[in-house]
This record gives C-alpha cells, sequence and structure tokens, in this order.
DNA sequence: TAGTGGTCTAGACCACATA
DNA sequence: ATGTGGTCTAGACCACTAT
C-alpha cells in the first residue's frame, strides 16, 4: 500500500535514511532543488516534507547553509504528542506486557474528569495494567464513546486500539488535549501498582478527537512516579 | 513595527480576532479563498496562516466544510512549546515574584545534567526562586553558555532573560528538548519550596538551541508537586 | 558571485460535504 | 452541482552564507 501523498512519501523516505544514517547526523540533507530533481517533484513539495521532519525534530534548517540532521537519538523518543502504547513499546522495545482489568459499557459519570459535554453518555470502559519488564507501571483507564465506536472486542484491548480504529474502523485520529499532574496515590492504585502508602502517582488525561472535530475517548494513564518520564521536542512559536 | 512575513501578519491578525470572540468557538472561518481576497493574498499564503492556526490548537480543518474554530480558553494555556516564565505570568496573569537567589560565573561541571560537548565551558549560572500569590512554586536554574551570551545583567534576571536575549542581543531561539521526571527533593530544595521531608519534585530539564544549532542554555525547572500542571496540545503524526 | 533557504504568486486538479 | 479544503506545480524575488 503505498502513499496518495507525494510529499508525505519523500518525508517517510527521509525518515528512513536519517533512522538508517544514509543520512548522518551533523550533516547537511541536499538541498531543496538537488531534492526536487531526486524525487521529480516541485520544490514547494519538499519543503513541504521538510517542514514535516522540522516539526517532529529530525532537522533543523538553516538559512544560506541547508537542512541539518540532528541527532534523533539523543533525544531518545518524544513520548509527547499522540501515540498509543502499542505503538511505543514497538519503537523502543520496552519488554512489556498488558493485562486487561475490566471491559465493560458504562454510562460516562458526572464528577469525573469527563468534560461535562459528554456527561451521561454512553462508553466502553476499558481498565488496563502495563507492566514493564514484569513490574507493574501504568494504568490507563479509556473511555470510548459509544456514538463512534460501538463495541471494544477483547482481543482489541489486549492489543492496540488505535490500530483498530485507524485501520479496521477508519476513524481518523487528529488532536488531542493532555494534561499532566501529581497526585497521591488511592488504595486500588496502591495496590495495582505495588507502592507504598503517601507515595504519589503522576497522572495524565487526556481528550482525543476526530479529524472532524467530534471528542471520541477520554483517557487517565496513571503512572508510577519512579517509572515516569515524558520527553518533549518543542519549537519556539514565533510572535 | 509592522511584519515583514505576509502569512505572520494573518496569523496574529486571526488569532487576536478568535481570542476575541470576533471569530467564535464552534463557528467557521472564512473560506480559505474569502480570506485570500479579504488579506488580498494568495490562496497558499493564507494556508500557511491556517497551518500555523491548526498546529496552535486554534481550528481545526475539516475537509469540504471549512477551518471550525476551537475552544482555545477550554485549554487553559498549553504550558507546553517554548515559553518563558514572564511570558506565562503576563498571559495568564498569575501574580508571581521572582527572587534570584545566584548570579554567578561557573565552569559546567561533569556529572551534571549537561550534555558531554558542554561540559567544561563557562556559563552564567541564574538561580531563581518563583513565586505565585507569594508561596515557593518553582526553583529554576539556568546555565547560559558565555560564548553565546559573555554576560548577564541582574535587572535582565529578574525580569525576562528570553526578552533580553531576542531584542537586545538578536539571537533567535528556536527549538527546546525537555525531558520530566519526578524525583525526591534533597534538603535545600525542601527548604526552598518549604515541603515536608520525603515530599517528591517535578523537574523540567531542558536544552534550549537557537536558530543555527548552537546549543546555548540548560535549565533544570523544579516544581512543587502539588502546584505543578502541565497542558498539551497534541497532533497525531500521519504515518 | 553563487548557492542556500524563506516567502509569495496564480493556477490547476483532486477528494469530500452539502444541498 | 457547488463550495470546501488538500495537493502540486513552475516560477519569481528576497535574505542570508559562503568563497
Amino acid at each position: 500500500m503505498t502513499n496518495q501523498n507525494k510529499y508525505l512519501g519523500i518525508y517517510q523516505d527521509l525518515v528512513t535514511k536519517i533512522t538508517h544514517n544514509i543520512y548522518e547526523a551533523g550533516t547537511f540533507l541536499p538541498s531543496e532543488t538537488q531534492l526536487s530533481e531526486l524525487y521529480g517533484s516541485s520544490r514547494e513539495t519538499i519543503r513541504k516534507a521538510l517542514q514535516n521532519l522540522l516539526t517532529n525534530g529530525y532537522i533543523q534548517k538553516i538559512r544560506g547553509k541547508g537542512s541539518l540532521v540532528l541527532d534523533v537519538k539523543r533525544f531518545v523518543f518524544p513520548v509527547s504528542g499522540i501515540t498509543s502504547y502499542k505503538e511505543l513499546d514497538e519503537s523502543l522495545q520496552m519488554d512489556s506486557e498488558t493485562k486487561v482489568l475490566q471491559l465493560t459499557k458504562l454510562t460516562i459519570p458526572t464528577g469525573s474528569f469527563a468534560p461535562e459535554s459528554i456527561v451521561g453518555d454512553e462508553a466502553t470502559f476499558i481498565e488496563r495494567l502495563r507492566l514493564v519488564k514484569n513490574e507493574p507501571s501504568v494504568i490507563d483507564r479509556d473511555y470510548i464513546l459509544s456514538n463512534i465506536v460501538p463495541t471494544v472486542p477483547l482481543t482489541v484491548a489486549q492489543n492496540s486500539i488505535y490500530e483498530y480504529f485507524e485501520n479496521k474502523l477508519g476513524l481518523e485520529i487528529s488532536y488531542a488535549v493532555k494534561k499532566i499532574t501529581v497526585e497521591p496515590a488511592d488504595k486500588t492504585v496502591q495496590e495495582l501498582l505495588d507502592i507504598p502508602e503517601t507515595e504519589s502517582v503522576v497522572v495524565v488525561r487526556s481528550e482525543t478527537y476526530l479529524q472532524d472535530s467530534r471528542l471520541f475517548q477520554i483517557t487517565e494513564a496513571i503512572h508510577r512516579a519512579d517509572r515516569f518520564s515524558f520527553v518533549e521536542f518543542a519549537r519556539r512559536v514565533k510572535k
């Protein structure tokens, strides 16, 4: 299955060439005009691909000089953005395991972290415990709105729900708002994550939206504080 | 002082119109062709401005329909990205105060969180305590490389170092890598932040780079866990 | 002076949503 | 059928870096 989009294809090709050190960190990519000849495209299309590399931290463009390849490995991997646990596991080879604790239908209760607009709506609730190297690390609690995803099979919950949403259901996941806080752990969490009393946990709550701006999922990820690490690549916004 | 860039000017104009509810959340912006007539520009230039709105969470584009204005206020404000404390203070009106604890020259020591490439280099060290509503909330420790910024005046440390770098020195701050962890607080930190023993703190360490990819600053921001909150707007990366 | 990226244009064709 | 955003083009001029 090839991409329809020229610039996405060029982007992917450049990403693999950078991650495989065909273009090495510290060196410059071919110039935009050279790339446009290489790929048989216009310069603006090349620039679209490069823009993508830029925002994802692969290159830094320097006016008058060229596109400098950055040392991506030093950046570990941005846990930022919207990436499913399964995808993280695969790209980082984390040796992890998932236990599905609950999978039921319920009505989104008031007073929870859910926005008011979906309180009272029906949703699939999935609670999963993630073990890394046999140590409990994260509790994921997902609420998936039933009007968009009627049912979630157990086998999907055990693997990647995002893969299911995107490839099987054809949903286009587009953006999310995330909030990170540090909070005391309640009894249930203490037991699941195997931590002493008075110990804090890191809670990442997010609302995830589709391409047409419909809210379709809210998530609460409760991390053991000592195993939590969040890496972000950020660019300064022009004023 | 006006902008040279047409698309940046259009972007800023649209941002103010959205934040002032001239374009209301939940409604659509004028179409791209209408905007290009309004601003007297080509459609591609309009699209560049809209791309900027998109990545900053102001709008969601829906194919065949238009550019939907999102409810920015619901997203509080992204503390993500590269934003100085002073800028945050101003945009959120946090009623905060800064105490400069230290301002000295030193040599970047080995074994710290600094990358090896700058160990041994000379830097200005600035330690500042941020009080919000008279409560200690954050300790900022900045190391600013002397080969790029020779000296930092005390008055600058009391206000915005970024404003000084960008407007007085003409430096172009471009990107940063940040890492967030939760760690136990040492004695010094306990006293400064006024927290009990065994209490954890949130540590945000970052490396900040200029437009020409030179590393010029590393920072360690130590937050009281109970006052820490990090909000992020993220977009799903196309595969 | 030559090469690089940054901006902008005018036009084309496509995919999708709506009526 | 019309209007919307998504992609792509070929060319132009500018600002900056190097030699």
